[in-house]
DNA sequence: ATAACAGTTGAACAACTATTCAACTGTTGG
DNA sequence: CCAACAGTTGAATAGTTGTTCAACTGTTAT
């Protein structure tokens, strides 16, 4: 007798039962893609930094020693998924977080770590 | 006279203060890794697969229709973040999450992209 | 021992992504 | 209007990453 995975455990009744539970496709495909943003220390330094206070691009680049070329793309990335805002002043452009959810979900992930 | 963002603003003050507040380099830099890991949509489903029910490499595969080392491999970047741990039973090797922090961070992910 | 199964692993390839560079827009002061 | 500054953008390049494939380990039943 044939002592599948399959006919041990049951499989194709327990994956029925779990797929059900799952998520829309999309819904995950967005949340992996909203964690992507959190992906890159470039990012995160940022983040970090508008936790502190809201700064312009030349700042930032100046802080984190890096061209304004490349802030300003991160800079657009994390607009993209809502989690800073910009507000201009003359020729300055000021960027901010957009909201206090941000804090929280990186505050998770340094708990994580520190473990 | 020159009106430069740096005089107008007094960057160099804001920006060694700020500096200083901000964690180490190598934090930031693991936190990304850290994040990195959710910026898959396989990982996340398999992790939300996990959220329902311990499984079987070959039971996740058959989940999501994908092969078994695509799912190992993937298995492999988890248990490196410590997020899901593997008990064996003969041949078979079931994973589960290795915490409840896990789902906390994948909800407030979820909470906020459905706003 | 050996065959079959469950899973792992490393190399290779394709797809993606972060930074750089140069050219651009928009704003301000003269 | 023009020059200078702050920032943006697109193309190009180098580095990274996910999946596939084939070969491998480890376990169990005969």
């Amino acid at each position: 007798m044939a002592e599948d995975c399959m006919k041990l455990h049951n499989h194709d009744r327990v994956v029925d039962e779990v797929r059900d539970q799952l998520p829309e496709d999309t819904d995950l495909f967005d949340l992996a893609e909203f964690y992507k943003v959190f992906g890159d220390s470039t990012r995160i330094k940022i983040l970090y930094v508008l936790f502190e206070s809201e700064m312009c691009v030349g700042g930032i680049a100046q802080l984190l020693s890096m061209t304004m070329s490349a802030i300003s793309h991160q800079l657009r990335v994390l607009k993209g998924a809502r989690l800073v805002k910009q507000r201009r002043e003359g020729k300055t452009v000021f960027y901010s977080l957009a909201d206090d959810h941000v804090r929280t979900i990186i505050e998770m992930g340094m708990e994580h770590i520190s473990e």
